[in-house]
DNA sequence: ATAATACATTCGACATTCTGAATATGATTA
DNA sequence: TAATCATATTCAGAATGTCGAATGTATTAT
């Protein structure tokens, strides 16, 4: 590649992990503060394994980095510039509506969702209703 | 797609247009006003039918439009927007350098770069060398 | 140690994008 | 009309991205 382009390369990387619905949404849902996978997973209703792939293009991009607690990884955006360029390109297509939280309040057994289930909940299992 | 994650769909389109270092470096030369595609040609140093293709991808976006004057189609960026964007987004790459115009000053035919040798140069293929 | 939990990684089929080559189109001049 | 010019389109092989299935790893409870 042409050395004026590859000066244009960085910035298109970038573009790239945005060019997602998947990917852009997990960001919405981390602009909330760190947030553990499986948090993520219920918000969104998508797949585990799915959002750990996700979550690593981001990893090692460097916008977001993770922190462990005990069994869940909380992932956070550690360049939160990255949310005023999504919040002006929704200025040029719309903005989406918020994600509700109410799956997430019934279905994740994360201590952000459900604090004073996690004894009950957390390690044994007890998910209620898919 | 689930309904959340469609909603996300315009704008990642809109960044996978922005993904690619040919087309980053096409808006920033279109940034300086509207350019016919042999000007674009000379000072990218890309094939023309290359850009054609990438000018059609942002003209169905709808961030681009074109304008016909003689042989000329003169393109240019019809959501300035999009460059609030671009500016957002090298704050966190660094920006890259400016495209130097002297290749095209030499090479491109346009009335832009060579207003005085218009009437020799178009229309009679005395291109200066390649 | 064993099992359970939250998360990560690898693999592979499939879809999409990239990009050069060849060719077509539409305006202009002779 | 024929030739020339700037630009557009089509095609195809290669490269890359998507995403599900299966499996691996680290931590915690018993």
């Amino acid at each position: 590649m042409s050395n004026v382009l590859s000066s244009f390369q960085p910035p298109a990387d970038l573009y790239k992990l945005l060019a997602h619905p998947a990917r852009l949404a997990i960001l919405t849902v981390l602009r909330e503060g760190e947030q553990c996978v499986c948090h993520i997973e219920a918000m969104l209703k998508l797949r585990q394994a799915y959002i750990s792939q996700q979550l690593k293009l981001f990893k090692d991009a460097g916008i977001v980095s993770d922190r462990r607690d005990g069994w869940n990884i909380y992932y956070r955006v550690t360049r939160p510039e990255i949310f005023t360029v999504l919040d002006t390109m929704y200025s040029l297509t719309g903005q989406p509506p918020a994600i509700p939280h109410v799956h997430a309040k019934r279905t994740c057994p994360c201590p952000k969702c459900n604090p004073e289930q996690v004894a009950a909940a957390c390690g044994r299992g007890s998910q209620q209703q898919t």
